[in-house]
DNA sequence: CTGTTAGCGCCTTCAC
DNA sequence: GTGAAGGCGCTAACAG
């Protein structure tokens, strides 16, 4: 079953049968239905490869998580990533296109299929699927800025706005002495949360402590720095986390010490989660939209491989949920 | 960049490229080393689309996920879907093959890529990737078994003993009414738990209280039902649910209506995750090693397509954990 | 408006 | 052992 089959079929010519099946040419109306009636009766289905052969395009998208070399485990752990990665592809094959996953090490890899571009998330230099697109000279869209080329197109949120929100939410509550717990990743969104917060103690006038979790985007990195800055004579009466695990890791260590949340200490995080919302109390956490933001990627990409001149960055709005680990969080449904 | 680049400067014809850079023919060890070398040093990375169309095969495996309707929410929701999903992929990529999700919802779709197989988890009826692989005569490897057709080429556990197990467990720490909490998905799983059941209450002159959850796969479907059974004047003193967020909201409602977990309801479940983890008392579960399902998975399915005799289905094993949540636990960390 | 003719890059006979 | 030629199914110039 190949296109000339159905030209046989029809009675025309492979190229009136490509013409009316991809809407070109200027057939009459009438041939163009009469060759896509035989077409359909006869169960043509164009073959891709060929289709890609020809035209220099194969269709596929690659996508690659870009994780810290230093943390255990792979990036469905985090939830964010899952819930991006599932929209991007759903949103690929919506408008036609496939996507490919990169596999989750460095190491020498080679893909398996030609790709036409690539999405790659919380980029980092050493990553593999970013230097093989540079390379050969194939469009790249990242999630997160590329810190080394940050004109490079990009769809970010606002992390900085998003961190003072949460503090002015919990100053309100009356926190005094916040603390900012990031990963160890040298990521943009981590900068741009310390940036965030520097900004806003010291338009408080405010002693910044920024504190470093090692070991990764892990609940016990979080819990492990959390045991140290805890138990020190001036803790934090609060604490912003750039992962919700490292937030979960918080908790845990602030109710083994017996501190009692919100009353003792406040928490809020980057990247609301199932998880931060079934802790008792459940977190306040920051909603980056990884639908939204797996969405845009794609589609800016897919503009960037067509050339389309409105191509450009975008910022995915966020949205705070406040829950019972911050002072003013009125009670929410487990359903929430 | 082509073969045809490598064999002028190699200075040898393009079969020979072809030959030494696959292997095949009967070259001089000298010149396929040479020609390799020149390729290398070219930095020669061959046409995959083309080399597709002309041996008729894409290197594309398609994966869906076939969800009952009736349930909110995607594949995404469920930890065992994520990390099988992930496993595959990494498999497939690491055998030279690439993996592409088939999109969740049904309605007429189409896939933009020429694949060689398709694998089907959790299969039903009118799975759209199952039918269109089967119309197109391609190979099917399902992930439980396709109830219409129960010789098709498959990956399962042995569901029906983790139940007995499970339940064998419950009664030793005093369960004497052990309730069963199905999903309504008609799928293999489903049938093999409540056979595993049955069998065990017959064997034991117990009466068996199997219960379908209406609303999906979801904590809220879990709660609604126990907050039926578990207000009856008979009230199961034990539960076995054959999906963990409906364990989860088994474990839900017994808070609600204040009864101790493991003393006045035992609870375990099938397919362990990081909520059931997490849940205070923790959850007894099932695992049933989505990773290495999905590898076994793609594995199969590169074996059926490169029509390999060996191929045949597989049982992965499982294997308990033990928590708070049934009566001879012992308190397990939580990094567990 | 429709048909003919080259490719796209690689693989695979088949002669040399 | 090596080279020439045809074909995979479709697209895109270019004639007609």
């Amino acid at each position: 079953m190949s296109m000339k089959d159905v030209a046989a079929a029809a009675g025309v010519s492979l190229t009136t049968v490509s013409d009316a099946l991809n809407d070109r040419g200027r057939l009459p109306e009438a041939t163009r239905r009469r060759v896509r009636d035989v077409a359909e009766q006869l169960g043509f289905q164009p073959h891709r490869t060929a289709r890609s052969l020809a035209k220099g395009r194969s269709g596929i998208l690659m996508l690659s998580v870009s994780l810290p070399e230093s943390t255990p485990g792979s990036a469905v752990d985090i939830e964010f990533f899952v819930r991006l990665m599932s929209a991007a592809s759903g949103a690929a094959l919506q408008r036609g296109w496939a996507l490919v996953l990169a596999p989750a090490t460095g190491g020498e890899w080679s893909v398996p299929v030609d790709f036409d571009g690539a999405i790659v998330v919380d980029p980092r230099p050493h990553d593999a699927l970013l230097r093989l697109a540079d390379a050969e000279g194939k469009p790249v869209v990242t999630v997160g800025r590329d810190l080394e080329n940050p004109d490079r197109l990009h769809v970010d949120n606002d992390h900085a706005a998003a961190v003072r929100e949460a503090l002015d939410l919990m100053a309100e509550a009356g926190a005094e002495r916040p603390a900012l717990l990031a990963s160890e990743a040298d990521s943009s969104y981590v900068r741009d949360c310390v940036d965030g917060y520097q900004v806003w103690c010291t338009a408080r006038a405010m002693t910044p402590q920024v504190v470093t979790a090692a070991g990764g985007l892990t609940q016990g990195a979080g819990y492990e720095a959390a045991r140290g800055f805890l138990t020190e004579s001036k803790r934090p009466d609060a604490v912003f986390t750039t992962l919700d695990s490292l937030a979960l890791g918080v908790h845990l260590a602030a109710q083994s010490l017996g501190l009692d949340m919100p009353h003792d200490l406040q928490i809020a995080t980057l990247s609301d989660s199932e998880a931060a919302r079934q802790a008792r109390p459940a977190v306040t956490a920051v909603d980056l939209d990884p639908v939204a933001t797996g969405k845009e990627a794609v589609q800016l990409l897919i503009k960037a491989i067509e050339e389309a001149a409105d191509a450009e960055s975008f910022l995915v709005p966020t949205r705070m949920h406040v829950r019972g680990s911050t002072g003013t969080a009125s009670p929410e449904a487990v359903s929430d």
